[in-house]
RNA sequence: CGGGGAUUGGCGCAGUUGGUAGCGCGCUUGUUUUGGGAGCAAGAGGCCGUGAGUUCGAAUCUCGCAUCCCCGACCA
């Protein structure tokens, strides 16, 4: 796309020199050619990722079938390839949640309008963006309804109900839902009016425990993000502006894209006994008295997906984690019609079945290499290709998609071969994402160098008083510049001063651009 | 919500001063092919985003609306 413009560009200059139409004509037959020979050079037919991050980005999540456009604006549909990826994720979090003693259940998707006004912080800050119930059929309702934008406040309401002795603390539940926010400008997986994810709620008896608990799913969606999706993440408090509406402490979790904005992947929250005390969520303790609880939330999204693609993609399309992959080895044959090819193609995919590979192959009638490019830009880990001159040598190739690199193997090497592989990609990818965020994370001192560095792409460390005034002087000044978390293990040391007061710091914070 | 751009077969686009639509890719059938996007031959496929208006006549002109993209504002 980007090359067709530039020529057009060209033949516009030419032809204010030379108006007459048949001249016109001509160019117009050479800007098809010259499209039809540059887009062959776009492998998979996507806008380039460092041109245009943007449009690589929406481009890619389209071609590669992970999701389409809904009919009402800022909705997706999630498509087959899209969805087993979601599957995969959602799977390996639901283990680890339960793991941690959350339980599964689920809870109605509206919610009395009473509920989300009982907590003012909370109303506040979700009222722009409720979808709201006001009529059944033609009817009016008595009291209108919100579709949940989140559920703390409905399964407060419930526990609230449920919950009568200190004996059944810690309560932990979590479900995996859909829920709406009414955002301004929506963008596939990275921010829809309706998403899917899960939210984790859990009630303590005091205080420890509970800001505890907050913690500890801090550090198992870190963990998670790192070891299934290979995603590096940088984990910390959020600042007052940017905590939820409703929580005491919000901790969050963040991960650097490729063209350096920052996402925000997930987030825990101590919401102390705000919800317990607008929900009454009470419980008698060992002596006897009535005490309120004190509760926590966390959750993770659909966003999830959008982080993979701009953590790990390229120009040729997705690149995605072995262990969450939908696909984890394609087998494309060659010369599939040459008796043997298929035969050993299957031969090759029991065998990986049997090892519980996600493996599939590509019997499609197209040309090799057109599966070649289909299945790269599709972000399919390793591709297993076989014709008859392989066969003769029993061996196969082996492509591995995130360095773009093949290799000849034994076909009876193949199970202890793609295995390893397997496993080596996972962790270069978390290697190589990690060196891409260390090299673009500065810390500085001063307002110059913190705009100078975010400008070029950076994630900035700097030290900050803490101050709301701030942070919102520092985002109208630098075109969108906000705090994202202070991590736990920046500590400010004596002498460092506020980026933009001057005034003694009192946290080092991470400033980015954010999606 | 403000500014700009877009919407024409599945996809990408062309369509001149208004006269009822074309191209490339893809698709179907046949055939030869198959180691980095195959060739030939024959076909199918369009309420020109949507609703009004102007006109003898609208893809084309005017206005509204919807959706998408970019930049802001807003935003766990």
């Amino acid at each position: 796309m980007k090359t067709t413009i530039i020529v057009d560009k060209k033949n516009d200059k030419k032809n204010t020199k030379d108006e007459s139409k048949s001249n016109s004509k001509t160019n117009k037959k050479t800007v098809l050619k010259d499209k039809k020979n540059t887009e062959k050079k776009f492998v998979a037919d996507i806008a380039s990722l460092l041109e245009n991050t943007p449009k690589w980005y929406t481009d890619t999540v389209l071609k590669t079938e992970l999701c389409d456009y809904g009919p009402v604006k800022g909705t997706m549909v999630i498509r087959p390839y899209g969805f087993a990826l979601w599957e995969n994720i959602r799977n390996s979090l639901d283990k680890i949640l339960k793991s941690r003693d959350y339980q599964n259940s689920y809870f109605p998707m509206l919610i009395p309008s009473s509920f989300i006004e009982k907590e003012k912080e909370h109303v506040a800050g979700f009222a722009p963006e409720l979808a709201t119930v006001t009529h059944v059929g033609t009817e009016p309702l008595a009291e209108k309804l919100y579709v949940r934008p989140t559920s703390e406040t409905i399964i407060g309401n419930m526990i609230a109900k449920w919950l009568q002795s200190y004996k059944e603390l810690p309560m932990k539940l979590n479900q995996w839902c859909n829920v709406i926010r009414w955002e301004k400008t929506t963008r596939p997986f990275l921010r829809t009016s309706e998403f899917l994810w899960h939210e984790g709620h859990a009630v303590f008896p005091d205080s420890k425990s509970a800001k505890k608990n907050a913690l500890d799913d801090l550090y198992m969606y870190e963990k998670f993000f790192r070891e299934y999706l290979a995603i590096p993440v940088i984990i910390g408090q959020k600042s007052e502006k940017e905590k939820f509406a409703g929580a005491e402490i919000t901790y969050g979790v963040e991960a650097m894209m490729k063209d350096g904005k920052s996402l925000q992947l997930g987030t825990s929250h101590y919401l102390g006994q705000k919800f317990s005390k607008a929900f009454e969520i009470k419980f008698q303790d060992d002596k006897k008295t009535a005490r309120y609880a004190y509760t926590t939330s966390v959750g993770t999204s659909t966003r999830m997906i959008a982080a993979i693609v701009m953590t790990h993609g390229d120009d040729r399309g997705l690149v995605l984690p072995p262990r969450v992959a939908p696909i984890q080895v394609i087998i494309v044959p060659v010369a599939q019609h040459k008796p043997g090819v298929l035969n050993t193609a299957n031969n090759i995919k029991r065998t990986l079945l049997n090892l519980h590979y996600r493996v599939d192959i590509d019997e499609s009638e197209n040309m090799p290499g057109w599966k070649f490019n289909q299945w790269e830009m599709k972000g399919v880990p390793v591709r297993i290709e076989v014709g008859p001159r392989d066969i003769e040598n029993n061996e196969c190739q082996v492509f591995r998609r995130d360095l773009l690199t093949k290799e000849t193997v034994k076909l009876n090497q193949i199970e202890q071969y793609v295995t390893n592989l397997l496993e080596k990609i996972q962790l270069t990818m978390l290697r190589k994402a990690t060196e891409v965020r260390d090299q673009r994370t500065e810390e500085v001192k001063t307002f110059t160098e913190l705009c100078k560095s975010v400008n070029a792409g950076n994630f900035v460390l700097a030290p900050w008083c803490n101050c709301t005034a701030c942070e919102e002087a520092i985002k109208n000044e630098t075109n969108g510049v906000s705090t994202r978390v202070a991590p736990f293990e920046a500590k400010v040391v004596k002498g460092d001063v506020c980026v933009k007061c001057g005034k003694p710091a009192k946290v080092k914070t991470i400033f980015a651009k954010a999606y």
